[in-house]
DNA sequence: CATGAATGAGGCTTCATTCAT
DNA sequence: GATGAATGAAGCCTCATTCAT
């Protein structure tokens, strides 16, 4: 039996996951508060029970989102592996596939962009966002440099610089791909991490 | 002295500047017609002589921008010469260069993105920036596939994957860039790209 | 205790009752959905909970209009007994009579004709006014038919163009009084009814 | 050659008629100054010139509209001859067949009728119409008396009411045959009068 | 707690009118 | 005189939020 917490916090789950589905579908404005209590299977009123604002909704759908990705992020990295190549390529494959898995709320994240850029609550997103990023190329760039001091890769590298770059190039593919349906992410992110990873290893051949 | 349909065509601009300024600011949704026309300093029935609707507005301003990004590449890559691994450097850095002189209205492509995913006119914005990036691509692809051609770079590489990574990689890191002061996309790129050079070129050493 | 469903129907009929003395009064252009709020002691948009726009609100209380006037026009059919010549002045009489009692409310009908000339809603009103005038002649017709075939009118009568003109006139009558004060219909019809019952039954001398 | 002063008058006739067309086709709320200037293919800002606004312009297209019918009526009058009976079928025959000729102008009475009942240019028309009423009537009424003075008519008869009704008709039936293209208001018209004309004379056989 | 009917501030858009050319 | 680009008041409608049930 769930105590009367827990059921609040399981209903408030709901929520999230149905408002998830709508806004990903009509943006943050295209979306209506009805809309969403309809998805929901719930009154309109009762979410106010749970959120304050159609905003406050939203941003609890972008840290449910935040949350999600970056636990998937940290089980592909505890779960590496192996020399720092082939934890780097099997870092890009398993980010990949799991943003791939929530391919159709993809949206979401654009709207979240967007939501960061020029809405009412910048702020908020704003920081979460440079945080996150900051957070994932410190995570990259540590791998890197880790390779560089078991001179897999070259000292000239700036694990920084090709950290973000790569962060970049999975936002990027994922982009890409959602404008083209005949684009195909994970096969472009592997033969660029290939080639990232022999670039920074000096043109040596790489054996993944 | 101006003919009527050139006044015409210049007071367009004039509003559509003023209105880039205004959404870059506030998002599309956030931005009211008034703030527009405040801006542009004319009426708010003006606008509506000139543009059919919010819509329409933001859609025109979509596609000034469209071509302003596509004319600075465009001059960027015209003006190129040298090896290829050269002429993929310098794109790149006149790429970043001259898409950082519009920081500014870099939120405005955060706000086309979220458009393109979710808005009412989603399928005019996703449609043109699907052909966007896909010339994009093609003219990167071309460039490394002519130095495969040369021997610059190796025979394992694909070129379009390469090119998506790297058209990819100029969003990517002006995106971060937005979201930290701190972070520098000039040297990340250039880090990034002698990287994915030196990759592509197996063995050799490379001088840019 | 009323339903649910008898709640929204009385309300919406309360709508509809405030909104034909406002658009009775000042037009459906002169109208303004917050005068119609305001007379229905309502908030403006509590007024698209019932009715879809401002035309549909309109076409609504035209259908209660009409409705409103046709059930008058069948009490009085239903209850003549006598002659065919008794029957017809007692219908002309209790028509006028029943209309007389919404006289506030005739520049509604008025509104009603310039909607069918002209409005954007023009079809839906002209097929419901084509074919309620069509009903209408279509009864009268049918009760100087019976005169004829009991002889008591003549057999030269062409019953189609006497009930159309009789149900013109009850229109036109009501309408002139309406532009004149001192004019008065029920009388006019009167003697009107009586001359053309005269006149259809040729040579014979007609008790009233 | 013109003075300017009749040059001023033919151009304003111009603008009525093309104004009538417009009102006609869209009603008064309908019709954009934009779209009559267009009609009468000059500038907007020229309307201006001749008429003061919008409601001055449309009651001058009332004002010319009611001359004309009037003009149509005093010629059907004034050409009369031979017994009451005669004059009055020949009266109610000219009119409809007058009034016919405008048929496609016949939406502007609707509008003219709404303007009077409720717009704010109400009391104009609604005198304008009361008058035009009363003096048609009275024009009836007169010729009716004449026939009861010859002992065309019986004496019980009341030549206003018969007179109002008598007009009224021509309203109506032109009404009628608005809304339905398959209504012959001529021919209803005629058999109509018939009918009148004979209960007038006390159901005595009349030749026309 | 849950609901959904009611609300009204807010924003897009229209269009009669003006006035500089 | 004629024009039509510019204007801004006005009005329809939406939708986040409230609150009585």
């Amino acid at each position: 039996m769930l105590s009367s917490e827990q059921q609040k916090q399981r209903k408030r789950a709901h929520i999230i996951h149905a408002a998830a589905r709508v806004f990903a579908e009509k943006g943050f404005s295209g979306t209506m508060m009805a809309d969403i209590a309809d998805h929901a299977r719930i009154g309109k009123g009762t979410l106010y029970e749970y959120f304050d604002s159609k905003e406050d909704l939203f941003f609890s759908v972008f840290e449910w989102y935040a949350r999600e990705t970056e636990a998937a992020a940290k089980v592909s990295i505890s779960a590496l592996g192996g020399s720092a190549s082939e934890r780097l390529a099997i870092l890009s494959e398993s980010v990949m596939q799991s943003w791939l898995k929530m391919k159709d709320l993809f949206t979401l994240v654009m709207e979240f962009w967007a939501a960061s850029a020029s809405s009412q609550m910048r702020k908020r997103f704003k920081g979460y966002f440079r945080q996150a990023y900051e957070d994932f190329r410190t995570v990259v760039a540590a791998l890197i440099r880790e390779g560089m001091q078991h001179g897999e890769f070259q000292e000239d590298v700036v694990p920084e610089s090709v950290a973000a770059a790569l962060v970049g190039s999975w936002d990027a593919l994922l982009l890409q791909a959602w404008f083209d349906d005949r684009f195909d992410p994970l096969t472009t992110a592997r033969n660029h991490v290939a080639i990232v990873i022999r670039g920074m290893a000096g043109g040596a051949r790489v054996e993944l």
